[in-house]
DNA sequence: CTGAAAGCGCTTACAG
DNA sequence: CTGAAAGCGCTTACAG
């Protein structure tokens, strides 16, 4: 018998029952007896006939009311992938135990989907917006955080990584190592952290003296989440025949796919080749070889979101609010990385390893 | 100054510029226009205002009114793996489409939370839940539909891969390979599909007439979602110096940690052993080998429960259902799988790789 | 074809 | 100390 919603006890059957008013009934289920000063006798018969019936309050009449919903929205570029679920997972801690939810939303890139989301969510009444990897556009009524944003714009925090020091770790890691023709594979246009990062090595690299070799500096293209892309721009860069002893992938999932290609072209990682990732996502540890990686702490990154957004939400008074809090990443060190051979390699026919 | 909710256009408002009432502007921007004949004229106008007056429905008020909430729980072991995020990918794809939200929880098999998660979503006014391999003790007042759960109660429909079929699938390839010491690790105990699937390998291993030693068996240990302890069970596998050519691990995840072990051992993969996963995870395709698989249709399994909860949902008048709905697996063949070495290979003291 | 009005289940000024 | 009543923003019988 299809009914919808579990047919619970409402507050104003359960104040017949208790011949007390719905005020009282509700000031007291609400915790606020005592802020009223209703008898404890009083509290104590309205606390037992509310177990006694199951009575909780309906959380969208009240929401309706208060115009609070206790939810929040997160929006994400694609769920089923490293970067965005570990953050979900430091956001989903913080916010369970503040008792918010949240919704989810993964726009893949798509215009209309970028643009719609928010305003859905906002129609669903959510207080407030996480965006994770993914520039809003519009300006928006609630407080919005977003992870690896970029785009400063009045009420919005931004929790970013100090990418001045991730690119000093891994340039200085590979220096060490007597690298000096390095690849670099950018990330896509779409991705917020691209530009920052790419000005942060390049300006590392100005200060460690070493060269960043126009021909050895590609690009990811297209939407996959996956190695496609990383494998491809590798081919490419290997076909310039442009020596490298060393490449710096965008991320760990672009690093997986160049170390294919290099493979495919019969070069060993990290003999021939270094290569080093970033992100340090679940897989970076297990794969063959283990990534040498730029580690972002992405769990707690959602953990700071959250907690941020939270505070935006409850400071009634809006004090002007940072606009970027920073967190630090650290250097992995695997299998990936080596000493830089004596002469740089080239690529032999495609050999299997 | 804390405002929380987007102080938008209400019906009201918009009701009042248009000089229409509630009831007209409310059946036009449900898309009921056409049913209560309302002037193709007022519809446009209607239609037109709200566009410009950025007007879309408080969802809040219609839950309230209405008594549907359009959102559904959907609650998983963890959020930050493999296989619930593909299955939550497949679960978004449907759910938006069809103008429905959800929540999403994790409950990392603690029992407090296992508990206490379903109540509250239902305080929330869930309209049903999808669990995601993790078994619901409670009965529910809303449908459940549950992806790989294999707890059979009234009203929950479960959406379960053909068990038989894919331990047909690694079994018979092991054989063709002839691979006949295989090693087995079953999944941990709270995994509702450990004791199905292993059910479906002995009946299998009979029916092909490949023998199961017990020696050969082993089990995961502890909650770690990663390759840990797929990596410590091979270890003591490797231990007992029982001979074998082939391994067959619970999940592709297992899988990674089981050559990690062996290469750690100086067995190569797969040379000296080959090893099957299963569920063809993202990481799979690009782990060195290349993972031989059984690959569950995770996403399309999420789309399903999705699709199937929803039909639930909408359904008044509550026939009988299905009590499962099965998906076939079938086998992806990588590099981590080959024939078997005339004679089973022994570990060698540990040799980098 | 369109509208006036009730009511979903709460919370919260306002009053006493 | 407690209650009567308004109102959050919708949808939907009911009426014409």
């Amino acid at each position: 018998m299809g009914r919808r919603l579990l047919k619970s006890t409402s507050l104003k059957e359960l104040s017949a029952i208790l011949k007390l008013s719905q005020s009282t009934v509700s000031r007291v289920i609400n915790g606020e007896g005592d802020k009223f000063r209703i008898a404890r006798e009083t509290q104590k018969r309205v606390l037992h006939g509310a177990d006694v019936h199951g009575y909780s309050a309906n959380t969208v009449a009240r929401s309706l009311r208060q115009k609070r919903s206790y939810t929040v929205g997160v929006i994400v570029p694609e769920i089923s992938e490293g970067y965005s679920t570990a953050v979900l997972s430091g956001i989903e801690d913080e916010l369970l135990k503040d008792g918010y939810f949240y919704f989810v939303v993964s726009h893949r890139h798509r215009p209309d989907l970028l643009k719609g989301y928010p305003r859905m969510m906002l129609a669903r009444a959510v207080e407030g917006i996480i965006a994770v990897d993914t520039a809003i556009e519009d300006e928006l009524p609630v407080p919005v955080v977003s992870v690896s944003g970029h785009r400063h714009r009045e009420g919005m925090v931004n929790i970013e990584l100090d990418h001045d020091q991730a690119a000093h770790l891994a340039l200085s890691h590979l220096k060490t190592l007597g690298h000096h023709r390095i690849a670099f594979i950018k990330g896509q246009a779409f991705s917020s952290d691209t530009n920052r990062r790419w000005r942060a090595i390049v300006e590392t690299a100005k200060a460690l003296e070493i060269a960043i070799h126009p021909q050895l500096v590609a690009q990811l293209q297209g939407m996959d989440p996956g190695p496609g892309p990383g494998m491809e721009v590798t081919r490419q860069l290997l076909q310039t025949n442009q020596p490298f002893t060393a490449l710096l992938a965008f991320n760990d999932v672009t690093a997986m796919g160049a170390i294919l290609a290099l493979r495919e072209a019969g070069l060993s990682v990290p003999k021939d080749i270094s290569v080093v990732g970033f992100d340090d996502v679940l897989a970076a540890s297990t794969y063959n070889p283990p990534l040498t990686t730029v580690r972002q702490p992405l769990r707690n990154m959602g953990q700071t979101a959250a907690a941020t957004l939270l505070g935006l939400i409850r400071d009634e008074t809006s004090h002007p609010h940072p606009a970027a809090i920073t967190v630090y990443p650290n250097l992995v060190v695997r299998k990936s990385t080596a000493q830089a051979p004596a002469h740089a390699p080239h690529a032999t026919t495609a050999a299997a390893v």
